[in-house]
DNA sequence: GTGATATGAATGAAAG
DNA sequence: CTTTCATTCATATCAC
């Protein structure tokens, strides 16, 4: 009925954790174009526990569209899987569940990925699909160049050579 | 939140009744009954993160008055546990808490950290690395290779070498 | 009708 | 991986 308006936390750099002990105050919040590609990695590639690498590829793939760290990619996963578990226990739907439609995973290893078109029903938000971040790619993202990132895109056959430099850990308050 | 001055619903009756697909599509309101017996459970019986089959339980019994999910009884205790520390620690010393607490459960914590190095352990078995496309099959039992993980699958070219020994340190212990 | 408040629902972050 | 905590969004109800 009433638009709330997501409050993109658009990237921007306005964040700011460092410095502050406490917890965190500034709680990530994913924009509608990474939600999708987070989905999109869930439930059609049967991304589910992405390692470190992947974490690192993926958080660089949605940097586009706005601030993000890997420890936000990696609580996301966390946290889809482990309520998708839960929904499925806790909410035994006697009339249904207001979630996401997932329910196939059967999976739990990543073994093997069985291709399957899964539409993800992103009914919850509002499609705000816009220029979020028309010309967000900013300088540092020419660094990392390798070209060899293709959660989403479609790549031919470029050929990366991946020996790039990674941050290996991302901490949170040094 | 106030006490426990429930306020619900004026209507006193049911508005909720299992089968009536009347509110069925909006939020639940828990009926007065539904309400004693969450407060009774939560006070004097001290349940305050019910498991899974309590929860089921909790819904069975409240089932009889009012239509009712898991899920509902689960946000339930969330959110009055939570919003009772939210208050309590904005009266952290005034003397006047307008709650009832029966001091079960003991709970005296609240401002508690665990001045702790916690580091996550993010446990990359040696092999398995869970392959998120199916164009990257790595090999069975020889070296494991996670220098690049094709996300879409459409790589035409395996990548070499990226950072094989990561270790993802969150540092977050305050 | 508008705003304040109570509270159901959701989810990021973190602890266990 | 499971469970809990904290913050925020969303909405029903009440006050005006």
């Amino acid at each position: 009925m009433e638009p709330q308006t997501q409050q993109l936390t658009e990237d921007g750099g306005n964040n700011n954790e460092a410095g502050s002990s406490r917890q965190s105050i500034t709680r990530w919040t994913p924009t509608n174009d990474q939600l999708i590609i987070l989905n999109d990695l869930y439930y059609n590639k049967g991304v589910r526990s992405p390692s470190n690498e992947q974490i690192q590829m993926i958080r660089f793939q949605l940097r586009q569209y706005g601030k993000i760290e890997g420890k936000n990619v990696f609580y996301w996963f966390q946290n889809h899987k482990a309520r998708e578990r839960q929904q499925m226990k806790k909410f035994t739907s006697d009339g249904h569940v207001p979630m996401q439609s997932s329910g196939l995973v059967g999976n739990g290893n990543g073994t093997n990925w069985k291709p399957e078109d899964q539409y993800m029903n992103m009914n919850n938000k509002y499609s705000n699909i816009s220029n979020i971040g028309q010309g967000v790619s900013s300088a540092p993202a020419s660094a990392y160049s390798a070209g060899m990132i293709a959660i989403n895109g479609q790549m031919g056959n470029y050929g990366g050579y991946g020996s790039m430099d990674m941050q290996k850990s991302f901490r949170v308050s040094t």
